[in-house]
DNA sequence: AGCTATTTATAAAT
DNA sequence: TATTTATAAATAGCT
């Protein structure tokens, strides 16, 4: 029913899926709330877009706006399906899970830590202490990264304070004093070489400032 | 969309109605289906017609047989509207909460491996290196203990070996020849003074062979 | 987001 | 209830 006729498969084109959601989806609401008030059927229609967007259509009941909850219980009665227990068991069972993988982790950012090691054997050392090296060596790698670039980045700065400092001394030199009382420099004097390294100026590297 | 054009509202005739509760039914599921395959949409459909009788369209997911319930968990979140009770209510607040502490712990194992530590800056770096250093210093102390206490155990069980040598040899020459054909031993000579480090007597630190 | 040529869905008839 | 058919609706491809 367009221009041409189409398959009923995957849409690969984004933008075209996209727009035939949208379509659709305003196409299959229209039906839901149509077969409600032409057939008083009840209906319950939840979608979710490819990118998570959701829409709804529940069709709405005499009582209060329980209606959702209500089609679902009737679901469970109908189909027999478990939708509360399995919902609940479900939860349970992942919570086990993500338990038992936190426990494990827990345990082994300890031993990385040092911390409750007392009974590890042998054996069991060696590997927590190669993955220590191993990790000392990757941070301090980063340190020295880091390091450089601070470096450079300082210099920079010094470079800059420098040419600042000859720009406004020229000024003063030029017999403008407005500014003097600002604060903006002291007199006569060039800015400290030593900086500490709070950077204010946008750093070359942006990974610097990340968080 | 047919002979004649109708108004949308309650077919009164029951039997025009039902027809078209049938028909419009198979319309709205296929339609489901389609927007399912077309545009990879997830979709829960659940209709129940005057007279009671449901139908379903529930999209597949690739998981198991969990999509409506993990639909509607994803309604909920959306929509802000509770489905379930206080207990599931609970488990689930629960299961997030340790889905955070278990990645934030993912990050911290990582961070202390080294890895995806190309983002930190120089403060951030400082504390994983503390961290690193002071468990390597604590595995080093406990490799230590551990191999004072292997070096123990080994002597004591030198010791000991030559003892039941010494006691064997003189059996040997008190003439009892009956032993020497299981193997037990070699004729006239002392076990090795080299033992592998396996332990065949529990050693006095039970914690060594720990699991 | 609108516009049509077409395809689909379906109301009425059988 | 199923099938057929004339017509209304939905929508695919364009702009």
């Amino acid at each position: 029913m367009g221009r041409g006729k189409i398959e009923i498969k995957r849409i690969e084109n984004s933008t075209n899926r996209q727009v035939t959601y949208s379509k659709r989806r305003n196409g299959i609401l229209k039906k839901a709330r149509e077969i409600h008030v032409l057939c008083d059927a009840q209906i319950a229609l939840v979608i979710f877009s490819s990118t998570g967007k959701m829409s709804e259509y529940i069709s709405p009941s005499p009582g209060p706006s329980t209606t959702l909850i209500g089609i679902l219980d009737k679901y469970q009665k109908t189909s027999g399906k478990k939708l509360w227990d399995a919902k609940h068991e479900f939860l349970s069972s992942e919570l086990d899970r993500i338990k038992k993988e936190n426990d494990s982790m827990q345990i082994e950012l300890r031993h990385l830590k040092g911390e409750d090691i007392t009974s590890l054997n042998a054996q069991e050392l060696i590997p927590i202490e190669e993955a220590l090296n191993n990790g000392l060596s990757k941070i301090r790698d980063k340190k020295n990264d880091v390091w450089r670039m601070m470096t450079k980045n300082t210099s920079m700065l010094e470079e800059e304070n420098k040419r600042l400092s000859y720009h406004l001394h020229s000024l003063e030199i030029g017999g403008n004093d407005r500014d003097m009382e600002n604060g903006y420099h002291q007199k006569g004097r060039d800015y400290p070489a030593q900086m500490p390294f709070t950077f204010r100026v946008q750093p070359i590297q942006p990974n610097l400032q990340e968080k």
